[in-house]
DNA sequence: CCAATTCATAACTGTGTAGTTATGTATTTT
DNA sequence: AAAATACATAACTACACAGTTATGAATTGG
């Protein structure tokens, strides 16, 4: 669980790989040309930086002929937010609201 | 707003850090020297990780004759709190926008 | 079948930063 | 006043890692 909370919270902390995160939750799945062609980094760094968000559970790949569609798993954040509400109880609330989203998208 | 999800994250990204946090927020208010006694490193680079978490705004000190007590901020994990809100936040949209679209074909 | 596309991997470089030891600055104690 | 305590700062070192270019592997198009 804590191993978890440190993957998410290193994959998170770079701001390219975030904004890669970002536009995925924001604009959902894409392929590795469109992230590189708003990312303002080389078509390598992206794919790593998407094995990084693969490996800490906060993305999904689905192959699709020769270009590979990324999109967000909204349970990867889950760690994170396990990991805060153990911090202090002040935002406890706001959290269990949270979850209960997560929990409703899993079925 | 951004920008303190950004140092937030990279605060917490550090084990070291993270623990010193964690233990401020178990056990309470802790001096230094304390918290050097837990870290497993030097004093020196508990005053610096607690220099950036203060500067993160995570934590606040208290002076109190030639020794400093820290403590936990509770409100130092709204930036990241509202970060992750609005990344499940598009996830409730879209739920929204597809049960819309639900609505509408039934008709 | 050859060329172009799409992505991943390899090899390397530069830099940010977590760690160290040494020292400075107050404050308390004897 | 001198010594000891508690913490911060400075200067430096070592290493993790984000970035690059070059290349490989798989798929599609002419």
């Amino acid at each position: 669980m804590q191993h978890m909370a440190d993957t998410v919270l290193k994959s998170l902390a770079d701001p390219t790989r975030r904004a890669i995160f970002e536009s995925l939750n924001r604009d959902g799945e894409q392929t590795v040309w469109m992230l590189t062609d708003q990312a303002g980094v080389s078509q390598p760094a992206v794919s790593k930086h998407l094995g990084v968000l693969k490996s800490a559970g906060l993305v999904r790949d689905r192959r699709e002929g020769r270009q590979t569609h990324y999109s967000a798993d909204p349970k990867g954040l889950k760690p994170l937010l396990d990991w805060a509400s153990q911090m202090t109880g002040f935002w406890q609330k706001k959290f269990d609201a949270l979850e209960d989203l997560l929990n409703r998208m899993d079925q």
